[in-house]
DNA sequence: ATGCTCAATGGCATCGTTTTCATACAGTTG
DNA sequence: CAACTGTATGAAAACGATGCCATTGAGCAT
């Protein structure tokens, strides 16, 4: 193992100059002239010298790096945000802290047991769906902060309009010539709660306004969930002929029972989901896009704006999209 | 936004004692009184006081972080890996940095790009199969390297047995009584290639253990791969009973195939995966777990254990484990 | 009382940068 | 030739912690 990494003070021995001019040359900064910056450049390449962050963020008060915090890592949502993130910040030479929560979330003052003050210039948050009281606590960090999957007025956020992406799932499903149409929410998960509301809120809206009883069973969040609720909906006397669930999770638990029960798809039952899991082509199923990948550039520009103080607009809300696969279809009532 | 963060000086001050006494009740080290101990945590947490990461590891040359480097952070794997990295490492009070290579990957000496230096303790690589030349490029950084998923004589490493995996799964099949078993594998896949020539391998040795002749195809790697490897198999003329593939994901794209040709799985066509995709449950798909939070678990308990230079093993062999769902089943042949 | 030990505490140099200020020197001008 | 530019360069003081060494004072044996 080599004994100790270069330092300016090395390069600077090399190259025969001080230290504040090696300092100018790696910072680009002017004021050098052309053969003294060549001479340092070589020096430090040759030592294949970098600078430590650790010092010039000791003096500068700036880290280079952002913290982003999820709550969980594995489901696929929040590797595709991260994978935006962490490519729109290195453009910016910015490094990406990640951390999960998991099941330290509530308990108390979970906030203070992330060591992110001094350690990331700014934190953005991930679904993580924060109260105020838990906001204000981030603030106390003293870097700014990026909210995404929430919309707190005031605050630099990033978001969906689960609300609109909700209804027009549903209205896709009316347009059909479906009438009985039911949703599948979850209810008491860890997070998302607030998405959660909107979607359930975005189905209702576009029911009543086609004039029509709304059907909603809840159940838990995952696919366990989407399992028992659509079982729930079979036993019906007449079942729906559509079912949106409140996200594809639950929609492939409401698709296996559906498989299992040998109830056709999209014959007898169209089925929705919401957020085009990645898996979501795999099943054919029809969905709504909510481009996580672009919420995480989305969430890191704003970001960048913010440090750099040319901070343009605080909310960012991105589009949904309709995806049209084949577990949905007009309706054609059995005998 | 408040004007500075509180340093060791304000929590001195506000406790009464000197800058040292601090220091030591931070970091838990003996020599302090249990009352001063207990009013500078207090005054500490007043201010929400957390140490500069910064700032201390100028002094004692750890930066309290680890580098995790991974090609890509959309896919399902890297997350579930991720998750173990992260949960081991706070327990020993370590952060997390990860970096995707993604397209960066190929352009000559992308390991000086990543600003790894003097920026971390230990680097740990995902699946990244890296040459020789590259893991000694990144033993320039000066810190200890860590790999998973591949298998490097005298490097610390995390991996599975590939080739066992395979077999078994190979053998499972053979069990069940089939005699015609096809193998979809990848190819020119960006990554993975060690893995992928492994599985391979395994499939061919239990074959020829059991006296049969090998059948592989192999495709580009992904779910669209899986679909086209599943067509060609399907056009032949007495097409397999049962087919392995080299991941879940091609078996997606396999199975996607086979419910459009109206081919009944497990009836005319076993399939199985490797991986145990989060989605393989939904579609009842025997697979193989690797069990990826394992893997990053393995990795990070590993790389602490260098840091402490107690390094016990440097070799972790993580087991693979034949998950039986209804994808395969006996022989039956067709009328 | 005196000397000794030991635990608790404070003072200070140090880590590797940035940043401010001072200096040297070349070129221009009156 | 003196005074004034302005541009390169260097010296030194931060930044916020750690770690070594010195100091203090209490407890105890002599």
């Amino acid at each position: 193992m080599s004994n100790r990494p270069p330092s300016m003070r090395d390069v600077a021995r090399l190259a025969g100059v001080s230290l504040s001019t090696v300092s100018r040359v790696m910072r680009g900064v002017p004021g050098v002239s052309p053969v003294v910056r060549e001479r340092v450049q070589s020096a430090a390449d040759e030592l294949s010298y970098v600078v430590s962050r650790n010092a010039s963020g000791l003096v500068t008060g700036r880290t280079g790096r952002v913290a982003v915090i999820v709550p969980f890592l594995q489901p696929w949502f929040f590797g595709s945000v991260l994978a935006g993130i962490s490519d729109t910040l290195r453009h910016a030479d910015l490094d990406m802290l990640v951390h999960q929560v998991g099941e330290l979330r509530g308990q108390r003052g979970w906030t203070r047991s992330l060591p992110l003050r001094r350690n990331s210039d700014a934190v953005i948050t991930v679904s993580m769906d924060l109260s105020s009281e838990e906001c204000e606590r981030l603030d106390d960090v003293g870097v700014p902060l990026v909210l995404t999957g929430q919309k707190v007025p005031g605050r630099a956020c990033v978001f969906i309009d689960d609300r609109q992406g909700a209804a027009k799932a549903t209205r896709h499903l009316l347009n059909l010539g479906h009438t009985r149409v039911a949703y599948i929410g979850s209810t008491g998960g860890p997070w998302l709660s607030l998405s959660s509301r909107h979607r359930l809120e975005g189905y209702r809206a576009a029911m009543a306004d086609a004039g029509l009883p709304e059907w909603s069973v809840l159940s838990s969040p995952g696919r366990r969930g989407g399992e028992l609720a659509m079982g729930e909906l079979l036993a019906e006397h007449h079942p729906p002929t559509a079912v949106l669930t409140e996200f594809d999770d639950m929609a492939m638990g409401a698709y296996r029972t559906l498989r299992r029960s040998g109830v056709p798809v999209p014959g007898a039952i169209s089925l929705m989901g919401f957020d085009n899991h990645e898996v979501a082509s795999v099943l054919d199923l029809t969905t709504v896009d909510q481009a996580p990948r672009a919420i995480g550039t989305a969430a890191a520009e704003l970001t960048i704006g913010i440090l750099n103080e040319d901070a343009p607009h605080r909310h960012v809300e991105m589009p949904t999209q309709l995806i049209l696969r084949q577990s949905t279809s007009t309706v054609r009532e059995r005998p």
